[in-house]
DNA sequence: TCATTCTATTTTGTATACAAAAATAAGAAA
DNA sequence: TTTCTTATTTTTGTATACAAAATAGAATGA
């Protein structure tokens, strides 16, 4: 028997925000006031303090140039930044995994493709955007290297909301998992650049659907 | 006239101890207590707290196993895939910068690198390491990126305590400085596979001298 | 009307207090 | 001695309090 897994109300609240974040709940711009959500999550400031701290070490949020913590929010150039750095690290995954699967990462990486497939059919946004994390992340953890895996997630969890937007149309969805497909035969291959350049295809793409949408 | 630039105590502890663990004065493995840093630094454990959760976030310090903060540290196993990660993250800013440069950022370099060469040739290690630093933080500027040169910096500063240790002859230091310079010659022949490659073999380099060290 | 100074309010940064959890130490039983 | 239990002490997580800074608002003067 497991216990309850007691969770700090430190964690519960940053775990709640960066979901809230993500879903575009709380969108890019908007401001946190520690009081507020003080009120709202029936604790104390000190722990909505260390929550906000650790998002903003994350990059989730910026603290304002005046007061308070915000939504991170970019512009077209920063985003640009921002995607042409995630652009690397996720070449730098696609190739070493190329490398290195494993008939269990290759079983992990399929599986999230058969989920993303069948989200997209089904026309279902929001499985359709969980199905896509975690096709990434699978990726991800086919380097076997836990640092790599870290600073890619980072950049998806800051990326999150821009990137959520462009998925509008059933469409769109399916385009997406199509564009899967074709990188993971890439990645498959275990020829590396291919799967590295078959990864900055799939981004580009990736970034050029969010710049539109934002 | 410029205000005294009013620091917070938060800031200023985090700031502290970020470089006694960059000078190898706290050594991987240290633990870290609240009441004791907030006694030295005279001030409470809230700033202190905070403190400690940001240097956690970036991986300078990890939360240990049982209880409290704990200077990060690594086994050989881990140190590799580190070092792995920064590789590919350096190559990457290697490659952009030698696709960008302007005059002014290739004189940034350069003049990191004669006070590198100073340095080395004085045998003053303490001078050689900043000037290392600013060497590679050179680099990370010229990528025109400022994402990429946060997770490059980041690296950097997790590595610090590692890759220092390396530096202990003068030998060493004239060895590393020349190294410098081969990679130099890569960049600026602004052929950006070759700069990536140089920053590659480079990166080898440092990381088996620090694995020796370790 | 607009600018400016002063006042009031909000919000943050830091200190302190306290309860709960974990580690440590001590003692008892095998 | 070793192991198990229990008591003690640390240490952490959260709440609360308070002062200083920042913002907003009101009043004053041009």
């Amino acid at each position: 028997m497991r216990e309850p897994a007691k969770i700090s109300v430190t964690k519960r609240i940053e775990a709640a925000l960066m979901e809230e974040i993500a879903a575009g709940e709380l969108e890019p711009g908007v401001r946190l006031d520690e009081a507020g959500l003080a009120a709202r999550f029936e604790a104390s400031r000190t722990p909505v303090r260390e929550a906000l701290t650790r998002l903003t070490a994350q990059g989730i949020l910026v603290e304002g140039a005046r007061r308070g913590v915000f939504v991170a929010q970019y512009d077209r150039e920063e985003l640009a930044q921002i995607f042409e750095a995630m652009h690397e690290i996720e070449a730098a995954c696609a190739r070493i995994a190329s490398q290195r699967l494993t008939l269990l990462s290759r079983t992990d990486i399929e599986t999230a493709q058969a989920n993303c497939i069948a989200a997209a059919k089904a026309g279902d946004r929001t499985a359709y955007l969980r199905a896509n994390e975690a096709f990434h992340m699978a990726i991800y953890k086919s380097t076997g290297n836990p640092y790599m895996a870290e600073i890619a997630s980072e950049f998806r969890r800051r990326t999150g909301p821009f990137r959520s937007k462009k998925f509008q149309t059933k469409e769109d969805l399916i385009a997406s998992a199509q564009s899967h497909q074709e990188l993971i035969n890439d990645i498959f291959s275990e020829d590396s650049a291919a799967a590295s350049k078959g990864m900055r295809s799939h981004m580009t793409e990736s970034f050029l659907q969010a710049l539109r949408a934002n």
